[in-house]
Order: C-alpha cells, then structure tokens, then sequence
RNA sequence: GGACAGGUGGCUGAGCGGUCAAAAGCAACGGGCUGUAAACCCGUCGAUCUUUGGGUCUACGGAGGUUCGAAUCCUCCCCUGUCCA
C-alpha cells in the first residue's frame, strides 16, 4: 500500500526537525500510513504566524500520505500549559474556548484537506477530558506518572524555583492531561506519533511513556526547532504584536508585509518552512538572492505563496497592487479589490463630489485630510516637494483638484512624504 | 505657615527694555541617498494672506500697570521645585 514519500526527510531538508524520539523514525514513517497529531492552545480566537510551522508540519504529512490530526485543546485550555510560561495563566471560561477552537478550525482546513476523515481529522480534546472522571482518572492514569519525575522537568522546576511565580496544582496537572490525549487518540483513532515545537519535548514523552505503559504499543514524538530571526526577534511577531491569520485581526496587506520585509539571511529558511515549494525552486531563489538581493524575489514569493494559502490568489494579486501603491510606483490602477485594501491600511475621508466639480485647492484638500495642519504647512509640504497625488509629485501650491485630475473611480490618493497617505472619496 | 528659586515654542534650555515669532539641542516633518525606507546629508518647523518683496494677527503661567515700545521693569494672583516650621 505504500505510495508514502518520506515525511522525516522531507522534514529534515527543510529544516522542521528538532529532536525525534528514536533514530528511526523515518522508517517507522514509510513502513506504513500512519496517524500523527498536533496539539493547539485555543488561547486565541485564531492562529498566528506562530503556530505556522506545526500547521506546514500537519499539512507536509498529508501530502506525504499520512493522516493528521489538528487537536484543538478544547479541555487542555481550561487548564493552561505550564510549558514557556513564567506565571500562572488566567482560565478561560469554556464557551470562549470554544468560539476560539471554532475560528481555528476554519483556519486549518486551508492547509489541509478536511473533505474525509480518513484524510485528516480535526478534534477538540474537550470531547473526552471534559466528561472525564477524576477518580478513574487518578487510578488508571494518575498511577503512571512520578512525581519526582514530573517535579525536575524544566517547565516545572522553573516554577517551583521561583518564589513569586508558583504553579497550581491544576497546571501541574497539565502534563497528565496531555499525555492522556495521546493516549486517548492512539486508542481510539491509532495515532502514534505526536508532534510539537521544542517546549512540548515533556509532554510528549510523557505520552509516549503513558502509552507504552498502558497499551504496551509503540509511539514516536518529533518536536520542531523554536523559530527566531536572524536578529535573534521572535519570529512572527511585530511592534503591534502577534501576525495574525484572521485577516479581521491582521490585514492581508499586513501579513504580505511582514513576509516582504523578511531579512536575506531568514528567506530560504522561510520558504522551506512555510512555503510547498520544491527543492529546485527554492535552490534558484536562494541563487537570485544571493546575485540580486535588491530584487528581493525570494521575498516576494514568500510573501504571494504565504498570503495566498490563508487568504486566497485573488487577495495576494489585490495585496501586490496595494503595496506597490503604498511604496510609491504611480500608474498603477488598482481593481476594486485592490482599493479595499487601501482603504484599511490608509486613513480615509470623504467629500462631496460637488466640491471636486467646483474644484478643491489641493492645500486646502490636504489640511482637510489631515495630511497637512494648516494651508501655510501644506503650502511648505507642496513648495518642498512632499506632496503627491496619485504618486506623481506636485509642487505648485495653486493646483486645484478637478474631476479630471481622478486617475481612479471616485478616489484620490493624497500622499505627503513618503508614507503618508490618505485616501479621499468623493461621493 | 515662612524663606529662597523658578514658570519661555512638542521637550530641554538661552534671552533679561527695541534689531525677538524668540539662540541652541532634541523630537517632528519634508527633500536627497537607499533594496520596504536604517544611518548620513540638506531643508522646514505659530497662524494667515500674498503680485514671493513682504503684509497682518496671536504668542514667553494669569490679570493689571509703567513705557513711544515689554518675554524682558512694577503690582497682585496662580502653579512648580528646594529648604525651614
């Protein structure tokens, strides 16, 4: 039945693999179509960058013909990972948590093919650590674990170390819950390897250990390596925070940014993560980069691959006229589409369109968008050469703003400096 | 409550009768450079009108006053800092 590609080594070229837990995974993963999990902290009301690199992970298993399972913790936010955390996190109340499983489930099915669950299964651990019975709990599961061991891991030690931050019983509970998921999904779903960023090493081989225990079956675990830049930042985050792929919480424009601005030294290392592209393809970027870095091809293929899985071609082709609008080529006309975009990244105002019949002076138009504070400034912003409509300079302060002058339906594009830019639409 | 010191443009901080819309620095903004825009360099930086020369108005904690003329001198008030009770 084979047809398998082989997942660790596809992994391991592009740069996925942390640790594993036995040196022959690989083989384990091409001797027969196997079932690997995930987990995700619903904390939010969506994925972000982040949680990029376990969703490529899912979705590069699928294509290699195994069956992944996106596990949204449902019953394990309610609790709260002490991995990583320094502090002892704020419950959320369960509907919440479930809204959140919701949104991030709708993300998934863009990276995966959901049409059959014998392709992949997405499953909230609610469903069974909810109606799970604490005394059983204690005597079937709870007698496995040590708690001398589960005292010196990292994740808890940490937190006991530390006098200001202690840990409560129910994060220290934690690491239980989640092994018992993967005990549950090998018993009930045979899924026997889990997957996760380097954090969840603990947790994962406490899964395995429950498993081998309690089903004497054999289990695996592959963790992923913790993504930084090459200024050593966190990946996937900005000054105003986490990117986002809820394009209501993090505009489409906004994420292409965030790939296009990638530094030379982390593109190829991005694109073998977030990106399907092939060897060769990535190999001919990674030489245009280094023979034509200002060209940043590898950057806008990023970006347009990136941006088109979550949120779709049509939107990354409307996102590239936005942005070469917004880093100053005129002549470009922009669809609808493209317009929309603007309109969220840029402030808007609107004027009466008998106002552009009679004919606006432009240091008037632009005191009234704001782009100027009063007639002298952008009467200096003008005289100086600051002021552009539609991106072509304008340094005659007496121009006045005519119907003729709209290059695009009813919109004018102001612009003072180099990145201000206001949109005005006459209605 | 008392004694000093001080309140100046977004901030720091000069000025102490006219040449003050107020030095200097920072910030901000514009231009140049550039690979999506760092650093650097240049310029602007109260408002308004303008035939681009300049004109007008509003400003140096508040209110009065002295003077042809006040950020600058006087009076009162308000506020801040330091010290003493």
């Amino acid at each position: 039945m084979s047809g398998l590609k082989d997942l660790v080594a596809e992994f391991r070229w592009r740069g996925f693999l942390a640790q594993t837990t036995s040196d022959d995974v690989d083989a384990y993963l091409l001797s027969e179509r196997r079932t690997l999990y995930i987990g995700f902290d619903p904390t939010a009301a969506s994925l972000h960058l982040g949680s990029l690199i376990p969703v490529m992970a899912l979705a590069h298993a699928q294509r290699c013909g195994h069956r992944p399972i996106m596990l949204v913790g449902g019953g394990t936010g309610l609790i709260g990972d002490p991995s990583g955390k320094t502090a002892e996190r704020n419950l959320l109340t369960r509907e919440h948590v479930e809204a959140n499983a919701e949104a991030m489930r709708a993300q998934m099915s863009r990276f995966l093919d959901l049409s059959s669950p014998d392709l992949a299964l997405m499953l909230n651990n609610a469903d069974w650590l909810c109606s799970l019975n604490l005394l059983e709990f204690l005597r079937d599961t709870g007698k496995h674990f040590s708690v001398n061991e589960m005292v010196k891991r990292d994740s808890v030690r940490m937190r006991l170390e530390e006098r200001d931050h202690g840990i409560s019983y129910t994060e220290f509970s934690y690491m239980l819950l989640q092994a018992y998921d993967f005990l549950y999904l090998a018993q009930h779903h045979g899924c026997t390897i889990q997957m996760g960023g380097s954090d969840q090493w603990g947790n994962i081989v406490s899964g395995k250990d429950l498993i081998r225990r309690v089903l004497n079956t054999r289990s695996e675990g592959i963790t992923f390596p913790l993504l930084t830049t090459a200024t050593g930042k966190k990946f996937g985050k900005t000054e105003e925070g986490a990117v986002w792929l809820d394009a209501a919480m993090t505009s489409p424009y906004q994420m292409y940014q965030y790939w296009i601005q990638t530094a030379d030294a982390d593109v190829v290392r991005y694109l073998k993560l977030f990106t399907f592209l092939g060897r060769t393809e990535i190999e001919a970027l990674a030489a245009e980069v280094a023979a034509h870095p200002e060209g940043r091809a590898a950057q806008r293929k990023l970006a347009a691959e990136c941006t088109a899985v979550v949120h779709g071609g049509d939107t990354v082709r409307a996102v590239e006229q936005a942005s070469g609008i917004l880093f100053g080529s005129a002549g470009i006309v922009p669809d609808a589409a493209a317009i929309d975009l603007l309109a969220r990244e840029v402030p808007c105002s609107e004027e009466p369109r008998s106002a552009l019949e009679a004919g606006i002076a432009l240091p008037d138009l632009l005191v009234r968008s704001t782009l100027a504070g009063s007639k002298s400034a952008a009467r200096k912003l003008i005289e100086s050469g600051g002021a552009y409509v539609y991106n072509h300079r304008v340094t005659d302060p007496k121009v006045a703003i005519t119907p003729s002058a709209l290059e695009w339906p009813g919109v004018l594009l102001l612009r003072a400096g180099k990145k201000q830019y206001h949109l005005v639409a006459f209605k």
